[in-house]
DNA sequence: TGTTCTGTACAGTTTTTTCTGTACAAACTT
DNA sequence: AAGTTTGTACAGAAAAAACTGTACAGAACA
C-alpha cells in the first residue's frame, strides 16, 4: 500500500492488509447508495485508508486494474467530490486523496442530486399546469374531461407541493440547518 | 388509460395524454434517484396518473411492454412502498395504484437505504476497531506499525462517528422530527 | 527543440442488467 | 371436478454498463 515494507514484518503487514481489506470492501459496497460502482467504491476504500495521496499507477496496482479504469473512477469520484486532487512538489503525476469530511460528502450529494430532480420536476408540473388550466378555459370542454382535468390538475398541484417541500429540505441540508436538528458529534 | 372514451372527443383525449406523457416522462426519468430503472419509473408515472387501480394487463398495454415486465415493475414498486394492492370486488385480477402519500414514500426509502448501510458499516468499523486495539496491545509491535494503525484507528473513528449522525438523521426521519425542521405544507 | 512521461479518448470485449415468451401452479368459475 | 384465468418462474435474447488495451495529445523535463 505505497508503504516501505522494510519498517514493519510480513505478519504485521498482512495482518493490517486483512483489517482494512474487510472494511474496503464493506463500506465500498454500501457506496452503491451513491450510484457508484462496486470497483469505484473500492477505489475509494483504498483511498481512505492510503497513507498519503496516491497516483494512478498505484491505484491500478493495488486494485489490480487497469489505469485506464482507475482514471474514470477517480474522476467519478472528483466530480462526487468524494475525493481531492492534490498537489505536490517533485512529482509530475497526479495526486489524488479522499475528502475525509463526510457530513460534507453525504450533504453534497444528495443536495446535488435531489436538487436537480426537484428542479426538473417542478419545471415540467407547473407547466402542465397551465396547459390543464387553459384547457380547462374553453367553453367547449365536455363535461367528462373537465372531471378528468380537475383530478389531474389536484394531483399535481399535490406533487408541486411536495416537491417544494424537499426542497427546503435541501435548502436546509445546504445551509446547516440540518446539524441544528441533528448534531454532529465533537 | 382505461377511459370510456366515448363520453369525450377523440382531440380531448390527445390533449389530456400530451400533457399526462411529458409528466410521466420526466417524473419517471428522476425516479432514478430511487434506484428504479426508467421503465419503471414510468409505469410508476402511469399508475400516478390513473383514474381507477391498474391491472397488469392494462399496464402492459399502455406501456407496449410484456406482462412480465409489468409483474416485476409493480414488484419492485410494491417493494419500496410506491404502489399499493388494492382489493376490488367482482375483479379477481390484482390491482394496483400509486402511494400518493410522496413525503412518505421519500422518508420510506431513504430511511430504508441509509439504515441498511449505516448499520452494515457499523458492524464492520467496529469489527475493525476491535482488532486494531488488539493488535496495539501486542508488546512486539513494531513502532512503525504502531504508527500505522493508530491512524487508521482515527480515520475508523471519524467514520464511526459519522454513522452515529447518519443514524441519528434516520431516527429524525422516521419519528417525524424532520417536519419539525421543515415543515409540510397545508 | 527534442525526449520522456502522464492522463484520457476511443474502439472493442466482457460482464451485468433488462426485457420477452413460454410454461405452469394456484385460484377462481361453473 | 373440469375448465378458465391470472401471476410469476425461468431460460434465452437484447440492451446497457463496465472494463481493457492501444494510441495519442499535451505537459514536464533536459
Amino acid at each position: 500500500m505505497g508503504l516501505d515494507q522494510n519498517q514493519w514484518s510480513e505478519e504485521e503487514h498482512q495482518a493490517v492488509q486483512r483489517i482494512r481489506k474487510r472494511v474496503i470492501e464493506v463500506v465500498g459496497r454500501n457506496m452503491e447508495l451513491y450510484g457508484i460502482t462496486l470497483s469505484t467504491g473500492h477505489l475509494y476504500g483504498l483511498l481512505f485508508f492510503a497513507d498519503k495521496p496516491m497516483t494512478l499507477d498505484e491505484m491500478g496496482r493495488e486494485m489490480q486494474m487497469s489505469k485506464t479504469s482507475m482514471s474514470t473512477g477517480v474522476r467519478t469520484l472528483l466530480d462526487l467530490n468524494m475525493v481531492n486532487k492534490v498537489w505536490e512538489k517533485g512529482s509530475r503525476k497526479d495526486l489524488y486523496e479522499v475528502e475525509y469530511d463526510w457530513y460534507q460528502t453525504f450533504t453534497d450529494y444528495f443536495a446535488t442530486q435531489w436538487r436537480r430532480a426537484v428542479e426538473s420536476n417542478l419545471q415540467v408540473l407547473r407547466r402542465a399546469l397551465k396547459e390543464i388550466d387553459r384547457l380547462l378555459e374553453q367553453p367547449d370542454a365536455s363535461e367528462f374531461v373537465v372531471e378528468i382535468l380537475t383530478k389531474d390538475r389536484d394531483k399535481i398541484r399535490q406533487a408541486e407541493s411536495y416537491y417544494r417541500w424537499l426542497d427546503r429540505v435541501i435548502d436546509a441540508m445546504e445551509d446547516g440547518e440540518l446539524y441544528k436538528l441533528v448534531p454532529r458529534e465533537s
